[in-house]
RNA sequence: CGGCCCGUAGCUCAGAUGGUAGAGCACCUGACUCUUAAUCAGGGAGUCGAGGGUUCGAUCCCCUCCGGGCCGACCA
């Protein structure tokens, strides 16, 4: 009666639940369940000439069955990958008794469920590795149907593609969808990747604050939270720079974080309000050490990844090999618009943003106007590896100015596949100036740019002290991710991303039924009738149709209930 | 936030000028001791995303909402 609203498919596999304890049989056992091998390295090392594997136990969920009789084949994948096992009535069942073979595994077990198996490793007449199973234990019963995704010469049939469900539920997609899995094993590869590189310099990994009292570090609107003891408002963090610079007045060399960040902004193909940047300060360098840093560290984890530097994503080629192309701003957009912008001032750059249609506003500074025109023309033009250099000071409040070129900071970013991927400065270290950079940023947000920094009045105490100088690099995880593994959405790189909320559709619980005085055997009619809450019952008006309803319904679903009167319903109601 | 599209069985999807629904796989019953999208025979399974409106009657038409996708806006 309680699983009226379970699934006809979720019912059945209930029962078999019941069953097997009834049977002696713990579904959900708890002792340890000792491995010896996985399925890969079966599929990948035996050979029936060795005659190797010939005692091997292994565990993993059952994907597939094909039962003929008194043998079957079924799938079994673990962790590693899929291997058939083999499994004969009187091998699991010696005895008179073939309860192991005709009722628990051919009837009570199914798709989804994990089992463990000990027996040994054969060749089929057709070719194909097998384990042949002289004993399986159920490690774990599933009682809710895994959607079935077949294959044959790796076609995929009846393949899960809702993105809904995909990332709602990611462990049905890690299930099903092995290349799902491929691409978070290398997300961890290039993670990998890039620390080896950092701890082979000696570059130190830290830990920064993810709850600041002021979100520095970037422009970006950040999410609020509150402490109830100190009673006073907290930001996650946006960024982690001010705090790694900090460590670097402290005296470290090189110091790098993989940092979630998080920004209180649109999400779409290329944003998460939470994602990860992997952030590094070193001492003594400037952005042009960084720039081979960066082509070093990429072509690294491409190498470490795929063994080449020559990727492809989705119809693209791209090449990470280094040297990388190098331009500055003013000359990608010289580059992409035929308009030399060098010098002009910001009425003459607000005329060249009307003139190609960029949009713009009021607030817009200098720096700004030129950030809109790049973003809007030239950006997505740089598909191979492009460093676009000096950027303008006003949108680079924590760079230092250039050492030749007026007007402009040492500042870089990676742009592939026309997106940024890294961004990069020589390091703003003169308090003084530091300051004045953040007083800029905070006339810019009295001008109405609700992006522009806060003043961290503790990082320039840090500055005053005096910091060496340094140059820093972020790179996005998740985009880079995404570059690597030829993926089109930061959804597909991110195990969880964000998701609106799944609607709960509002239901009462059967208590309250009852003390209304509805028999308990009638809660679930209603509730499958459409009343899932008291309050829409009480809107009913007729008793006497909802009683004839619900005798309807008892005897469409062979309930064999008793009959109600429209008066005892209107009892109900009242 | 705006435009377009989508939501039907556990999964992939059909469907009807508006008369309460189908297929394959999955599931259940039976047959089958080397199958592999196993096969063969039979069977059951659905508040057609939610609510409201029009109608004798809505899964279909209209409105609102919820959820999702793509594009755009926003987000350096």
């Amino acid at each position: 009666m309680s699983n009226m609203n379970l699934s006809e498919q979720e019912q059945i596999r209930r029962a078999s639940l019941d069953e097997l304890r009834k049977l002696g049989i713990n579904p959900y056992p708890a002792a340890e369940y000792k491995t010896t091998v996985f399925a890969h390295d079966i599929m990948d090392n035996y050979s029936p000439e060795k005659n190797n594997f010939q005692d091997v136990c292994l565990a993993g969920r059952i994907m597939g069955r094909r039962i003929m009789g008194n043998a079957s084949f079924a799938e079994l994948m673990d962790s590693s990958g899929r291997i058939q096992i083999y499994i004969r009535r009187d091998d699991v069942s010696p005895g008179e008794d073939k309860m192991m073979y005709n009722t628990v595994f051919k009837r009570l077990l199914d798709i989804g469920d994990i089992i463990g198996v000990k027996g040994h490793v054969f060749k089929t007449q057709m070719g194909e590795t097998t384990v042949h199973v002289d004993e399986f234990t159920i490690l774990s019963k599933s009682i809710r149907p895994l959607p079935i995704v077949k294959e044959k010469d790796g076609v995929l049939f009846d393949a899960v593609t809702d993105p809904e469900m995909r990332y709602r539920q990611r462990y049905v997609d890690l299930i099903i969808n092995p290349q799902v899995r491929d691409v978070f094993r290398k997300r961890t590869q290039i993670i990998q990747s890039m620390r080896e590189l950092f701890n082979s310099k000696g570059y130190l990994e830290v830990e920064t604050p993810v709850l600041q009292p002021i979100p520095g570090g970037a422009a970006a609107k950040p999410f609020i939270t509150h402490h109830n003891a100190l009673d006073m408002p907290l930001y996650l963090r946006v960024a982690n720079e001010l705090y790694l610079k900090r460590l670097i007045v402290g005296g470290f060399e090189g110091v790098y974080e993989f940092a979630k960040d998080f920004r209180n902004e649109g999400m779409d193909r290329t944003h998460n309000p939470e994602f990860t940047v992997m952030e590094i300060y070193i001492a003594y360098k400037d952005y042009n050490w960084m720039m081979v840093f960066t082509e070093e560290l990429v072509k690294k984890a491409a190498l470490d990844l795929h063994g080449k530097t020559e990727i492809i994503y989705g119809d693209k080629l791209i090449n990470l090999n280094p040297p990388y192309k190098r331009i500055s701003m003013t000359d990608a957009i010289l580059e992409n618009t035929g308009i030399d912008i060098s010098g002009m001032d910001e009425p003459g750059l607000r005329g060249v943003c009307d003139k190609l249609d960029v949009p713009n506003t009021a607030s817009m500074g200098k720096g700004k106007l030129i950030d809109e025109l790049f973003s809007a023309k030239c950006e997505h033009n740089y598909i191979q590896p492009t460093f676009i250099i000096d950027y303008p000071t006003e949108t680079s409040p924590l760079t230092k100015m250039h050492r030749s070129k007026p007007g402009v900071t040492e500042r870089f970013e990676l742009m592939i596949n026309g997106k940024e991927i890294a961004n990069a400065y020589s390091e703003l270290n003169d308090p003084i100036d530091q300051m004045e950079r953040f007083q800029d940023q905070l006339r810019l947000s009295e001008k109405g740019d609700d992006e522009a920094m806060f003043i961290d009045l503790d990082f320039i105490r840090a500055l005053e002290y005096g910091m060496p100088p340094t140059s820093g690099m972020g790179i996005g995880i998740d985009r880079l991710t995404m570059i690597l593994t030829n993926q089109p959405s930061i959804q597909d790189v991110l195990l969880f991303p964000q998701m609106k909320p799944e609607k709960k559709s509002a239901s009462d619980h059967e208590e309250k039924y009852i003390e209304k005085g509805i028999p308990a055997e009638w809660v679930d009619p209603l509730k499958k009738l459409g009343f899932t809450t008291l309050t829409k019952l009480m809107e009913v008006e007729k008793a006497g149709k909802l009683a004839n309803d619900l005798n309807g319904f008892n005897k469409k679903n062979k309930l064999g209930l008793s009959g109600l009167s429209p008066e005892a319903v209107e009892k109900w109601l009242k």
